[in-house]
DNA sequence: CCCGACACCTGAGCA
DNA sequence: CTGCTCAGGTGTCGG
């Protein structure tokens, strides 16, 4: 009952429409031509998308948060949440995004009052995964030229982003060497198409402080080892 | 704009009020005749107030973990969430507390379902450091005995709490010998009087890692100088 | 019972 | 010093 807004929301949302992410909410809706005529396969086509932006992602982006920080800026020159009039504003709205594959993502975006941050939530840790995204990977937002403003969106590694370099450093109880190897929250090795199973790695995470030593920026401690 | 509703939240909180807390929310507010009747002054006078009860606070309750934890008896007793149909109780409610310099803290009082116990979340961590709060010292809370219910809170330095036993090794640039010695975000050595303001925390942080230092379980790098 | 989604919160760092 | 941003956290709830 707390919470009981579950779906509706989405479905309200997604027939509302309007200029914040394009109209149709499963793709093929018909009425965004030009983004159609792509070509459906995983071609970059670059013509008729202008890029937004780009984050180059943090540990946290890609960790256990399921969010992902969208850059003050950025976001509200791109993608406005009309804070006015709009009651639905403050709950978020669902942004669809196409992927080079032409597999359509939908996230959930808003604003978190307590931060005064705009972010990603709902179905971002799924593109993680399935991106198998890492710190320091870039994450590229576009538009649409055509009328329709079809959103995209796009990731590639860091160069030099070390997938596993000395970091494959067994901390918990590992019993042998299967598999699937589940580090940092990721499904690292796996099989495709074996998705959330995951070996039962049950030992608390310790995994993020590892993780985030690759990529901080901050020195901290380093180097008084 | 953007942040217009920051405030608002805690605003109507205020102004639900009632008993709880009194109506002011940034203090000389003007109405609560009573409690500004005690003399503005930092003198400790207690005739119009009654103690509710006294902590003494533990290393976690000063900690990094920005929470008091209120034993339960005394939450129930003297600081009741109206779980029943008050909707806000869940989401637990904003406390104004004066302290003996008349500086009203606010913190949001809430019950935790997962240790199901009473806290004190936001704000708290800010009276720590104000107050240079340590593990052994003692926090009291007091109601006025007027009909405004006004809550004041009051903390004192635990006997024998060696506020630096050993622990003024230079590990800074000690430049010399001084009078009052700023370590860890507290005075140490510091003349007596210097209550709330005092050199406050002004040198921008490092210092907090310092002062986790004394208290942190896990080594981190310790030792490495 | 765990995990994802969510709405909070805080402090470091920086402008 | 002040204020803002945002990375890195928290507890809660529902599935």
């Amino acid at each position: 009952m707390l919470r009981k807004h579950t779906y509706e929301e989405e479905l309200r949302q997604s027939k509302r429409g309007g200029a914040c992410g394009g109209k149709r909410h499963r793709r093929g809706n018909g009425d965004n031509i030009d983004a159609s005529s792509f070509g459906s396969e995983g071609a970059c086509d670059l013509r008729a998308r202008e890029q937004l932006f780009e984050k180059t992602v943090t540990p946290s982006d890609v960790g256990k948060l399921n969010r992902l920080v969208i850059p003050k800026q950025h976001a509200e020159k791109h993608f406005p949440i009309q804070g006015n009039g709009c009651a639905a504003a403050a709950k978020g709205v669902l942004l669809n995004f196409e992927d080079v594959g032409g597999k359509v993502w939908r996230f959930r975006y808003s604003y978190w009052n307590s931060s005064q941050s705009y972010v990603l939530t709902k179905g971002w840790s799924r593109f993680v995964k399935e991106k198998s995204l890492r710190a320091g990977d870039a994450v590229r937002f576009y538009r649409s030229a055509g009328p329709d403003g079809q959103l995209y969106i796009d990731c590639k590694a860091r160069m030099n982003n070390k997938r596993n370099n000395g970091l494959l450093i067994p901390v918990g109880p590992v019993v042998e060497p299967v598999q699937i190897v589940r580090l940092f929250g990721v499904n690292l090795l796996k099989l495709p198409g074996s998705d959330g199973v995951g070996g039962g790695c049950n030992g608390k995470r310790k995994e993020m402080e590892l993780f985030a030593l690759e990529c901080s920026k901050k020195p901290k401690i380093i180097g008084a080892l």
